[in-house]
RNA sequence: GCCCCCAUCGUCUAGCGGCCUAGGACACCACCCUCUCAAGGUGGCGGCACGGGUUCGAAUCCCGUUGGGGGUGCCA
């Protein structure tokens, strides 16, 4: 999550400002990266609609580039061979890290430079260390500000391993010049590779780019965005039905704000507001009940015909051939029904759950919804029942002379309208709540709607003569 | 341990010395609308972490405390 709101930053500044958005897989650790994370991040990010303008680059195929460069800081006495191994300067660590900082220097010059010359020659593995010089290191950045660092702080760090690999800073800073990237905008778990960075691009004779730093996300808890705080990463979101403009729209304002009460916004409208320097350099918190609320407002906006895909595959297999069918045989069916649900759903897969009932038959009727507006009062509900597939029979089957043939029947009945819609609506769908129940039955149509009463009747019969008896314990459907 | 950053309702945030008896949004509660559920409308609950300064005047500036985060790798 942390890495697709960094993405979206970039592209967004890069949009903004007319820049070019390059796409830099960093997979300089061997072991760590697969193509199935390759996939996934791009995956993730093409789903945003994070189009990007180069790459994807893979910082693995810039190896030899990377290589010669660190060789040329050794030649020119910038950085030097390192035969201290990683376990003895871990120990010497772990023991006093201040003296771990500049013990792998202090051996170095011990050794002399004919020795170190004579035992790489000898074949003697060594690592190359950048040779931090002194001073201050400072930058200005475009987050945070002006931001520096004593340099004596800042460790000779490794720039490639004993196996000759490169490390991800040496790499960095490489690629950065060689694909003249101009912009870093990154999480701020960086800030501490800025100067060592900085100081390698010196030293190299490149052009330092400008860095900017972004907060961190948090879980509920406070404590960094893990898997342990249920869903973190895109994919899942993407499954329950989240559409991509509501988490980008989310995204953005986690740590950024248009500076107004705006929030609805559209991604043209992020790019056309998006600045830098309305960025907070505070953490903030990943709340998923505003996601869903704000992808509620995407989904109300959004077409339904743009939906009908989306919703589609949320359906199961057999559901999907039942809308598809219905869909064909009366054109448009499908948006009208999601026309219906989308305002009341937060998220797409809501709009499959609650699609259910207009696509099967055989419907699952909710146990409460069929104690509160049967069970209470069999009898009525089944004369009710009676009466209303009676006067709506022969009527024409539109929303207005529905409602006129129901609020009519009531009237003449000498009860309230709810009183045979509650009852009504259990029949057509199972459930006690739906969109209006005029909508449900013109989508239904006549026949299906009079069938599903004829079944009501059948079923409350039931709890008439046996109100302990559930339908559903009696097998029926 | 050391270095760096941050600190406004539970959460996301507006605020950049007087416009603030701190505004908006999510969540929550109530009411309205209403055939139910949503949506929408109205109202409510709820916050400047604490302590010192500076100033005629501090949420806003400075210092300290506390709390949180990040870094401290032959990880990225």
């Amino acid at each position: 999550m942390g890495g697709a709101r960094t993405a979206l930053f970039n592209w967004l500044l890069a949009r903004r400002e007319g820049g070019t958005f390059v796409l830099r897989i960093e997979d300089t650790d061997r072991e760590r990266s697969s193509d199935d994370m390759v996939e996934a991040i791009l995956d993730g990010i093409r789903w945003l609609g994070l189009d990007w303008d180069e790459g994807p680059y893979f910082q693995g195929e810039g190896a030899e580039r990377h290589r010669s460069d660190a060789l040329r800081l050794l030649f020119e006495g910038k950085a030097f061979r390192d035969f201290v191994s990683a376990d003895e300067l871990a120990a010497i660590r772990a023991e006093d890290p201040d003296r771990a900082l500049r013990y792998p220097r202090e051996r170095a010059e011990l050794l002399g430079s004919t020795e170190s010359d004579a035992r790489a020659a000898n074949g003697e593995p060594f690592a190359i260390r950048f040779l931090v010089p002194p001073g201050e290191t400072a930058w200005e950045d475009r987050v945070y500000g002006s931001v520096r660092f004593r340099n004596e702080e800042i460790e000779d760090l490794v720039i490639l391993r004993s196996d000759g690999t490169p490390t991800y800073n040496l790499a960095v800073v490489s690629d950065d010049a060689a694909m003249q990237i101009t912009h870093v905008l990154r999480g701020e778990d960086h800030v501490s590779n800025t100067p060592k960075q900085i100081l390698l691009h010196e030293a190299l004779g490149n052009q330092v780019p400008d860095f900017g730093h972004l907060p961190m996300i948090l879980g509920p808890d406070g404590k960094r965005l893990s898997k342990r705080h249920g869903a973190t990463a895109l994919g899942e979101y993407q499954g329950k039905g989240i559409l991509p403009v509501a988490m980008v729209n989310f995204l953005a304002l986690l740590g950024w704000s248009p500076g107004t009460d705006e929030e609805v916004l559209t991604v043209p409208g992020l790019v056309e507001r998006f600045s830098l320097e309305r960025v907070l350099r505070k953490s903030s918190v990943f709340d998923s009940t505003k996601l869903e609320w704000l992808n509620g407002r995407h989904l109300a906006v959004m077409p339904a015909d743009e939906l009908m895909l989306l919703v589609m595959e949320q359906l199961p297999a057999e559901l999907r051939d039942e809308a598809e069918h219905r869909d064909r045989s009366d054109p448009g069916w499908v948006v009208r029904l999601i026309d219906l649900l989308k305002v009341r759903a937060r998220t797409v897969g809501e709009i499959g759950e609650q699609a259910t009932p207009f696509l099967r038959d055989a419907l699952s009727y909710d146990p409460a919804a069929v104690a509160k507006h049967w069970g209470k009062d069999p009898t009525g509900a089944i004369a009710h029942l009676r009466a209303l597939r009676e006067a709506l029979a022969p009527t024409e089957w539109t929303e207005e002379s529905l409602e006129t043939g129901l609020r009519g029947l009531a009237e003449s009945l000498g009860v309230g309208a709810g009183k045979l819609i509650h009852p009504l609506r259990v029949a057509l769908t199972g459930q006690a709540a739906s969109p209006g129940i005029f909508e449900v039955m013109v989508l239904l149509g006549a026949d299906a709607t009079l069938s599903r009463i004829d079944l009501a009747i059948q079923i409350v019969k039931g709890l008439e003569t046996n109100v302990l008896d559930t339908p559903l314990q009696r097998g029926l459907p």
